[in-house]
DNA sequence: ATGGTAGTTTCACTA
């Protein structure tokens, strides 16, 4: 099963690449996040059209927004709400036996001190909790993805500069320090590093604002594949679909894809 | 130190 994550950046408007991507990679199923549309205005015709039938959305008007889309059957999981409130970051989904998270952590805004700005005392609380869910979850021992835009790039080789970014959010300790705890809480496999040794550069996310973002370069990692360590053995593959940044009118996010091969329960069946 | 772009809720907000 390939399982695929991407921030869209807008749904409607990103309807030729979410095909691209299908057509080009084949993923399963497809984790979006800032769909952007209410879920009424989902495009599910479009998305029915590409081959995926199966669809669990969680929308609202203008921000945030995650959907699911399948070629396998799905059965539709409780959203949780962060931090006491629905905004649309969290949709999850039980496929193959796997229970599948779409997860959209808040941005955080520009300024890294809480006591100042709301936004990122905001994406700090959502932090904790994560951590406390992720350690729930992981008690549930329950094979497990959480996938999305986690807004952290969390090793120094996930920024283009680990010293420049200190202070920018997205990359500063405490940050770091939060998702890492999360990441630890509940036991989860770094998907993409557990092929990209952690030593090699690696980015997800290229500012729409720089004149030049593949010669310049400033990327960061801030999508991630998450899974349970009981799915770690069936990895078979793990990427950043950096090329996706060059398609034509790109979100500013790429897709991350990983493969996991059939589990052993599936064999014994075959 | 600043400003640069993109998308939607647009003369303002989020990223």
């Amino acid at each position: 099963m390939r399982i695929a994550t991407w921030n869209v950046n807008s749904v409607r408007l990103r309807l030729p690449l979410v095909a691209r991507l299908a057509r080009e990679f084949g993923p399963d199923v497809i984790c979006l996040q800032e769909t952007k549309v209410v879920d009424d205005s989902f495009p599910r015709k479009d998305i029915e059209s590409l081959g995926y039938r199966h669809i669990a959305v969680r929308g609202m008007k203008g921000y945030n927004g995650v959907a699911i889309l399948s070629r396998l059957p799905l059965e539709p999981m409780d959203g949780k709400q962060f931090c006491g409130r629905d905004d649309c970051r969290h949709i999850a989904v039980r496929i193959e036996g796997i229970d599948l998270h779409c997860l959209y952590i808040p941005a955080g805004g520009d300024v890294p001190d809480p006591t100042e700005n709301d936004k990122f005392a905001h994406k700090l609380e959502f932090l904790d909790e994560l951590a406390l869910w992720s350690q729930a979850l992981r008690r549930q021992g329950r094979p497990v993805a959480v996938v999305g835009d986690f807004n952290v790039a969390p090793l120094e080789t996930d920024v283009w500069s680990h010293r420049q970014l200190l202070t920018v959010v997205s990359h500063t300790p405490i940050e770091v320090e939060k998702i890492t705890r999360a990441q630890q809480e509940g036991g989860w496999v770094d998907a993409v590093r557990h092929f990209v040794p952690p030593a090699e550069k690696l980015y997800s996310w290229w500012s729409y604002r720089a004149r030049d973002w593949a010669a310049s370069d400033r990327g960061r990692r801030l999508d991630h594949i998450w899974v349970s360590p009981d799915l770690a053995p069936r990895l078979t593959r793990a990427a950043v679909i950096r090329e996706a940044r060059g398609w034509e009118r790109p979100s500013d996010h790429v897709p991350v894809v990983a493969d996991l091969d059939k589990s052993q329960n599936d064999l014994k069946i075959v």
